[in-house]
DNA sequence: ACTTTCTTGTGAAGCTTTTCACAAGTGGCT
DNA sequence: AGCCACTTGTGAAAAGCTTCACAAGAAAGT
């Protein structure tokens, strides 16, 4: 939101303005950006520039994240062509399928590896994420040979809840989930 | 969860095996059910079957729901190839797109319409749900096309926080933000 | 029939998050 | 300088969510 003020040339921003950007309240900017100190400044608001700073360095945007994509199908291309991804620090080092058929071909500058080099990959190029997009099934063997190698934290898009030690963070895309909130909350509506 | 346990055998499941499996607790499985109804028997916990069909109808899968996709980019096409969509009743009846180069071309049975389309093809059809997978610019003037039409619910790829009226459900998929999740964690775990 | 072993559903307690409300600070205008 | 219109940061109150703990029920074995 905030690079989006600075494209519109707005120099401060007031929590409220923020708050209505969001769909949350002004309270609730406020209380939630003092957890990480005080960047405001009373009467004006706070400065977009600084802001967006401090928080990309709160977000650990300030620095590059080796991530290497597992699965070399239509959301993996999704997101490796997706222009934010590369522009927000994240920095795609490797591509591995287990489909022979795919293992070979170059997506850019990277050449599809073979998933059983996974393990090798990660620790070579010291990626700190991994990018799981594969099928339910193969999943849970991923995130393990991963967290062997010594990973960081996951993005995972297989529908199933995985199972990783403690200390590793796992954060969880699904699809059809999404779609079933929607049909929940639509359903509810139509009851009332 | 339940689907997989049904494919395992299980014909019956207690909150606590629930609670492993999904990451929380006995009591947070037996409280959050207990919202919606009373389906468990004391001793023997929940059967399967029965509260698969219990939950499918509270999250209104028991219907099919007609959906347009908007955009017919990679996002996209994930979605329509993801098996689980046509599976758990998601019915995409039609797909647009601005790009002269795309329309006409077809996905399966469907022919790219173009986008201008879209508003009278979301009456025709009598769509409930559409998937924005557009760009960040775009997504806005979809939205409000598609609540003018009539639309029941927004799945949202674009990363921007759309506005539209309150009673039209929106789901935000914003993929950079859930790295950024990760990238957040793991700076802090560095931290202390 | 009785005991043992499970497990649910749920008030009450404990904890977390959100909202309220206001003192304190900032800049612009007269 | 003094006044006015804003806005932050934050204790305190309110609301919401999670965990505890247990009565009540269910099956299986003796």
């Amino acid at each position: 939101m905030l690079e989006s003020i600075q494209d519109d040339g707005g120099v401060t921003v007031s929590s409220e303005q923020l708050a209505r950007r969001g769909h949350t309240t002004a309270a609730q900017v406020r209380k939630d950006l003092s957890h990480f100190g005080s960047f405001g400044k009373r009467g004006l608001g706070y400065s977009v520039d600084e802001l967006r700073d401090r928080l990309r360095i709160i977000l650990g945007l300030d620095q590059v994240w080796p991530v290497i994509l597992v699965g070399a199908g239509r959301i993996g291309s999704a997101l490796f062509e997706y222009p934010d991804f590369k522009r927000r620090g994240y920095d795609c080092v490797a591509i591995v399928d287990s489909d022979p058929e795919k293992i070979g071909r170059k997506w850019g500058e990277l050449v599809i590896q073979p998933a059983a080099k996974l393990e090798s990959l990660i620790k070579e190029l010291r990626a700190t994420l991994v990018i799981l997009a594969v099928p339910a099934s193969a999943a849970q063997l991923v995130a393990e040979c991963s967290v062997n190698a010594g990973i960081n934290g996951i993005l995972n898009f297989a529908p199933v809840q995985l199972q990783v030690p403690d200390g590793i963070p796992v954060e969880n895309v699904n699809l059809v989930m999404e779609l079933e909130a929607l049909s929940f909350q639509i359903t509810r509506a139509l009851k009332t």
